[in-house]
DNA sequence: TGTACATCAGTGAACGCGCGTTCACTGATGTAC
DNA sequence: TGTACATCAGTGAACGCGCGTTCACTGATGTAC
């Protein structure tokens, strides 16, 4: 049953971009390898074929969806003023279709709390997207002096962070919907200024 | 065996606390019945004499963690003017012994995209807490009308937890020590204005 | 280029382990007379 | 107030279950000649 070494490769990214949905829609400990590996059509046998433990799978799933999350908004945003680019990366990031679909969307929203307590090579992966996020935003802060626009775009992707969280929390409707419409209004002031 | 009600009631209270300690820390799943049980002075056997599921207990734990945390800083701006206590919420809540010990920190940061997860009991906990820690904050916003105050203090509490959360999660201390401060600076400009 | 052999991706059974939950039992507390 | 009995908090063993990880095996792919 050896597969080619295209295959292979082939197999691997599959089984991590499984993974990251997975873990993003069900929790880290709650996705089992059993059925994450049925979801990617295999037997969880072969898991560790291509990797060490799933530790190893969890950082490199985190890593994985953070770069694909901020090259999307780096696209989103190609080409535009900050004027209009900070808008959009704010519509799209602060939207309900990211509130609601947890398993595509950001996985510092969607396991920070469970990413705070994984090991070191996991938490790094997800500080480097943080930072990668961060960095989108303060270079759209062109009104401030870069290191001041460093330190902003630190506070801002972490209020966004936190909004798309506790947005998914709030049991009212209402309230979650005026959090993240509130969350916009609030960075696009801070923005201009 | 059997206990005097005070004394269950005693026993029922030890082990929500203890429980809530003990979810901050490892985390609802991570945190099991049985060393949970321990940990407050029993054997696990007993646990279903005083909850009627893991669950029950995880909401019961949410709801008291975040009443102590939104209650203790009441008391720790009680009297001052809007002025003073909007430097000091921000001082406690986003201190880096905060960020330092979740075991006895706000149920939001530490447990956040777990609750997203959790049943609606529980999440319903979660929110009354974030609403009420919103609240303590809207009514510092003096400067502001009503409803505005209470919409800009959503943003601004979720601005807080996530950040603490992030601050967590990141690997580098610096960069943790300045998303802790930026956002204290970035909710104090927010609030004068 | 063709052949012989080593490699290794994937299967499915098995491992020990800890989980949430249940249960028979104990004996002090609470209650009814 | 004193006695007899029911209640029930807490114990510790047991339940089925799913977890991460290991392993013997299969057979197609890759490699060495």
């Amino acid at each position: 049953m050896r597969k080619s070494k295209a295959d292979t490769a082939r197999t691997r990214e599959r089984i991590v971009e499984t993974a990251s949905r997975q873990f993003r829609r069900h929790g880290i400990s709650e996705a089992g390898l059993s059925s994450l590996m049925a979801a990617a059509g295999l037997t969880h046998g072969g898991f560790y074929r291509h990797f060490a433990s799933k530790d190893q799978l969890v950082a490199e799933a985190c890593h994985t969806a953070l770069l694909s999350l901020t090259d999307g908004l780096d696209a989103h945003i190609a080409g535009k003023s900050p004027n209009h680019a900070v808008p959009l990366l704010l519509e799209k990031y602060l939207s309900r279709m990211h509130r609601d679909q947890p398993a595509t969307g950001c996985v510092l929203a969607a396991l920070g709390s469970e990413l705070a307590r994984s090991d070191a090579a996991t938490r790094d992966a997800a500080t480097d997207g943080f930072l990668r996020l961060a960095g989108l935003i303060a270079r759209q802060l062109k009104t401030l002096p870069p290191d001041e626009a460093q330190d902003r775009s630190l506070a801002i992707a972490a209020a966004m962070v936190g909004a798309i969280t506790l947005s998914r929390i709030i049991t009212d409707a209402p309230t979650s919907n005026a959090l993240l419409r509130s969350t916009k209004n609030y960075i696009l002031k801070a923005a201009r200024k």
